[in-house]
RNA sequence: GGGGCUGUAGCUCAGCCGGAUAGAGCGACGGUUUCCUAAACCGUAGGUCGUGGGUUCGAGUCCCGCCAGCCCCGCCA
């Protein structure tokens, strides 16, 4: 329907125009124009859509809301391709404008959609810059090494892969970032306790499997804290790492290899694709960071620290609030290296990434550390001219008593155990549904169906809630088999697969497409919805969007398959109505895989 | 002290550029299956949109004040 309500404000706003040509020129010579106000329709009663333009122009005209209508219907009238897309215009209420679309229209949209793969998703050419292809670079997920993935990572790497998944499917080069937390002083306490406890590992190659990465670190942290030489050592070890030191580097390359595969199992369970580029890869670059902040006379000594004062951001007692980027000891900080990072990615290749935009998904808590870098990414002039540097901020992951999610005994719950236990009761679910219903599956049935369910249930529990808002984590709500939840809508095309191993998916002559009931007008109006609401998500940068959309298709798939005979019926009702289950099967699995969910034919 | 986010039905949440009588889901109550997977469908009840002002023909939505919760604020990321 995006073409067809671009046709349609065209030709309102024509229609606006000659009704009232005074007003028009007035406008177009302040450098705007009438806005006819053309939105989708806020009720079905109303309509397809809504002109809410006559209203604003009461005042100005100094004509009844109702008037402006009249006359804006009487232009909207002589025109024959509007009539020819519209039934005759209805003023309602004070004045709005409603639209209903002719069953014609609708039928040729439904028809196109049915072979087009896009499914009226326009595909946009390649965003250039110094005539080569520039990505969307977008920076999600992003784990600390020797540190186990947890609930914290989850809504970074589920929204990010999602996002990602909309921008290529709109035809971008996306280039999906994994800044792992690979540097720092930790490796210092991480690489002192390596060589106490398996120094042969240093030597001999695969002489040790680190196993409990997450027991390992906290061993490390205990004696750092409690014993003194221990501390020592590891200061020492920091020095050496960051002065190349081989032995040092080996140590650390094998935390990082080891964290990798760890990361990977998770990553391979959640079909989340990412390209590793950690902290370390900026390390050449933060003199240059320095340097060129200097020259730009931003920098600036104080406390022993070399800072930026940011502007407008004031921290106690009023003062300007410092953004640290060399320490008083002369090393980086966390700053240096997103400076770094932003710098990398917005220069040209070969010596940087080439972007126009640049995407954070952190959670919210990192929003005036964003707003920091940002600024002074700007006023060093890093960011090209039409670039767009983006934070994507959310919401914390709750438990159900509203505070943060932990585990029973009071610890960070890991990701690995959270998706575990969610395939575990999609299972015991499921077996207890056979069971009821005495069906009989093969192991390999219930194994892979629990597994999608699971992790489908996860992710679109996660995807559907407003980003910015805290996020209520339940294992129950979200396998719930009602509501807005990812087994409602795997159910729907479940019942498509079924029909189509009963009666085929036949293909269908666009002049046979015939269509009789409510139920299957409700739902056409719903399918050609698809379109504005992914061009939705890639402006908003908002999945929830998407899993609302999907979840009210389905809802209306649901009341036509219930309410609506399909395979028992006569022609061409049958073939209509086999088509419109095969564009929602086409719909529903493209808005699944733009969340990232893989769907099933059999549940 | 400064800044950010949040506050909508009993619970969990939607609500698009300000538009018509504020919507879902869960839970509660009632109904639907000789028929394509009932993990579904239909119906009923449930609201001072935190609060007080302001702007507007029109405010859940924009502006200001206040209240509550969470988060951030110099050498961790």
């Amino acid at each position: 329907m995006l073409t067809l309500s671009k046709v349609l404000k065209l030709q309102i706003q024509n229609a606006l125009e000659s009704a009232f040509p005074e007003a028009a020129s007035a406008a177009r010579a302040a450098g705007k124009r009438l806005d006819p106000l053309i939105v989708p329709a806020s009720k079905p009663e109303f309509g397809d859509f809504q002109i809410n333009g006559a209203l604003p122009l009461a005042k100005p005209l100094k004509q009844s809301p109702r008037q402006i209508a009249t006359a804006i219907v009487e232009q909207l009238e002589t025109n024959a391709d509007f009539l020819n897309l519209c039934k005759p215009p209805v003023i309602a209420g004070p004045g709005f404008i409603n639209l209903i679309l002719k069953p014609s229209c609708l039928v040729n949209e439904i028809s196109s959609r049915l072979i087009d793969k896009r499914l009226g998703v326009p595909s946009i050419p390649p965003k250039k810059k110094n005539g080569e292809i520039s990505p969307v670079v977008i920076d999600f997920s992003s784990p600390n090494i020797a540190k186990e993935m947890h609930v914290g990572h989850l809504r970074s790497t589920i929204i990010g892969d999602s996002l990602a998944r909309v921008f290529e499917f709109r035809g971008y080069e996306v280039l999906r970032l994994n800044h792992v937390g690979d540097w720092g002083t930790q490796f210092g306490m991480l690489i002192t306790h390596l060589k106490e406890v398996a120094p042969e590992a240093l030597s001999t190659p695969n002489a040790i499997d680190l196993g409990d990465l997450v027991a390992f670190y906290r061993q490390a942290k205990q004696r750092f804290d409690e014993d003194n030489s221990f501390q020592l050592a590891s200061r020492e070890e920091v020095v050496k790492l960051q002065s190349e030191d081989p032995i040092a580097l080996k140590a650390w390359k094998l935390l990082c290899d080891q964290s990798r595969r760890e990361f990977q199992k998770i990553y391979d369970r959640l079909n989340i694709d990412l390209t590793e580029r950690g902290e370390s890869f900026y390390n050449p670059f933060l003199r240059q960071v320095i340097e060129d902040l200097k020259v730009k006379k931003l920098l600036v000594l104080d406390d022993g620290a070399q800072c930026v004062f940011l502007e407008g951001m004031t921290g106690k007692e009023g003062k300007p609030l410092p953004m640290i980027v060399k320490k008083s000891d002369g090393g980086f900080n966390y700053a240096t290296t997103d400076l770094a990072a932003i710098r990398y990615r917005f220069d040209a290749s070969p010596k940087g990434d080439n972007a126009l935009r640049l995407i954070y998904v952190t959670d919210a808590g990192q929003a005036n550390h964003f707003a920091g870098v940002f600024q002074i990414a700007e006023r060093a002039n890093w960011v090209p001219n039409h670039a767009r540097l983006e934070h994507v901020p959310f919401g914390l992951v709750q438990g159900e008593d509203g505070k943060k999610l932990k585990t029973r005994s009071g610890e960070t719950v890991r990701l690995r155990d959270l998706l575990d236990e969610a395939i575990e009761r999609a299972e015991s679910d499921l077996r207890l549904r056979l069971k009821e219903e005495g069906r009989l599956e093969s192991e390999d049935f219930i194994e892979h169906v629990s597994k999608t369910v699971g992790i489908a249930a996860v992710k679109y529990a996660d995807l559907s809630q407003h980003r910015l808002t805290n996020y209520q984590f339940s294992f129950d709500r979200m396998l719930s088999l009602q509501g807005n939840t990812a087994p409602y809508l795997l159910y729907a095309l479940v019942r498509i697969a079924g029909l189509a191993r009963k009666g085929g998916m036949i293909d269908i002559a666009p002049d046979e497409l015939q269509f009789n009931e409510p139920q299957e007008w409700s739902l056409i109006r719903e399918l050609l919805k698809f379109d504005e609401v992914i061009v939705e998500v890639e402006e908003e940068l908002l999945p929830n969007r998407l899993c609302t959309y999907l979840f009210e298709l389905s809802q209306s798939f649901n009341r036509f398959y219930d309410q609506i005979p399909i395979l028992k019926t006569d022609e061409p009702y049958r073939k209509s109505r086999l088509a419109l289950c095969r564009l929602t099967a086409d719909t529903l699995k493209t808005g699944m895989t733009l969340l990232g969910i893989p769907t099933l034919e059999r549940m």
